[in-house]
DNA sequence: ACCCAGGGGCAAG
DNA sequence: CTTGCCCATGGG
């Protein structure tokens, strides 16, 4: 049986930390005496369940965890960076305990090809197609690891478009073929400054400005990465005098980064979530924000075939 | 600079 | 059940 254990997380809530959108594999849970969450972090199966201050936990170690969650963050400082800004400040203090994450790269780059045009619930249910079909099964979790970039390039494209990709199968088939070649190494983007590194990513096929912003920000820790989507264009658009100028998807980016600081990302995770969760009031009206499903039963996923598919 | 394909879940009718 | 809407990227 895998170790189980428990640990402090200070200024931590896990469930709105992984229902924020930049993660899409983790699956709430009955388990550790309560509601959890299960998933993976690379190939290590996690079960996590939060009771205030604790972090109970099966498989993975403490520092695995630690380091995934950046526990090392300090969200005082991070608040206290836009205390000018009213805002700002407000999204974050509702937001106390949601956490920019530092996930594996491949992953993140990979999963975030998925999500050009697509909401969340759908992301997450190519997430799970493409573990289930190419990933390496986990014992302890119903979710299976991300597939290396090898499995997907092997794959092809036909069989990626299976897992209901559409036109982001050609884009995440060519991307996976010049990571498993090893002629794009996620790795060698971790020494570039933060414009360096876009620039890097931009040229894979499937990733724009807006994508390898969110990568930036969820994966090589850079926190003053803005992703601008509709949501956050319409927040930093609601922040300007009424009947000033429009301003391109470029401009917005430029303009978030000023207003928002240091951590503009962090600031503008805060802000999307209380937008997305109808909490910041604006112009538009909102989506809906369903809870994902709750995962049946470890033992019910187990041994499931190669290629078979969700129902 | 502008225009539009593309696809599948979901809300509204 | 059917229609309309959502939306980042890439290519024209």
């Amino acid at each position: 049986m895998m170790k189980t254990g428990v640990m402090e997380c200070p200024e931590f809530n896990l469930g709105m930390t992984l229902e924020s959108g930049q993660t899409f594999h983790w699956m709430p849970v009955n388990d550790l005496g309560g509601e959890g969450w299960t998933g993976c972090i690379g190939s290590n199966a996690i079960t996590l369940r939060q009771q205030g201050g604790l972090l109970h936990y099966r498989g993975g170690s403490t520092q695995l965890i630690s380091r995934y969650f950046a526990f090392d963050h300090d969200l005082e400082v991070i608040r206290l960076s836009c205390a000018g800004h009213p805002a700002s400040l407000k999204a974050s203090l509702a937001c106390k305990g949601l956490r920019v994450m530092r996930q594996p790269l491949w992953e993140c780059l990979a999963s975030f090809i998925l999500s050009p045009m697509k909401q969340v619930a759908h992301i997450r249910q190519m997430s799970l197609a493409l573990r289930t079909g190419f990933g390496k099964p986990l014992k302890g979790t119903p979710v299976p690891a991300f597939p290396e970039a090898r499995s997907l390039a092997e794959a092809g494209e036909k069989e990626l478009r299976k897992c209901g990709l559409g036109f982001r199968a050609k884009s995440l088939h060519a991307t996976a073929l010049l990571v498993a070649s090893g002629e794009f190494q996620p790795e060698a983007l971790r020494g570039m400054s933060t414009a360096a590194a876009r620039t890097e990513l931009c040229k894979l096929p499937g990733i724009g400005r807006k994508v390898a912003n969110c990568i930036l920000l969820f994966a090589y820790e850079r926190l003053e990465a803005v992703p601008v989507d509709v949501w956050v264009a319409r927040i930093l658009g609601s922040f300007r005098s009424p009947g000033s100028r429009k301003m391109t998807l470029d401009q917005l980016e430029s303009y978030g980064e000023r207003l928002l600081g240091p951590y503009a990302g962090y600031i503008q995770q805060y802000l999307f979530h209380q937008a997305r969760t109808g909490e910041l009031v604006l112009p538009k009206k909102r989506v809906p924000w369903k809870k994902p499903a709750l995962a049946k039963s470890i033992t019910s996923h187990r041994g499931r075939k190669r290629g078979s598919v969700i129902s």
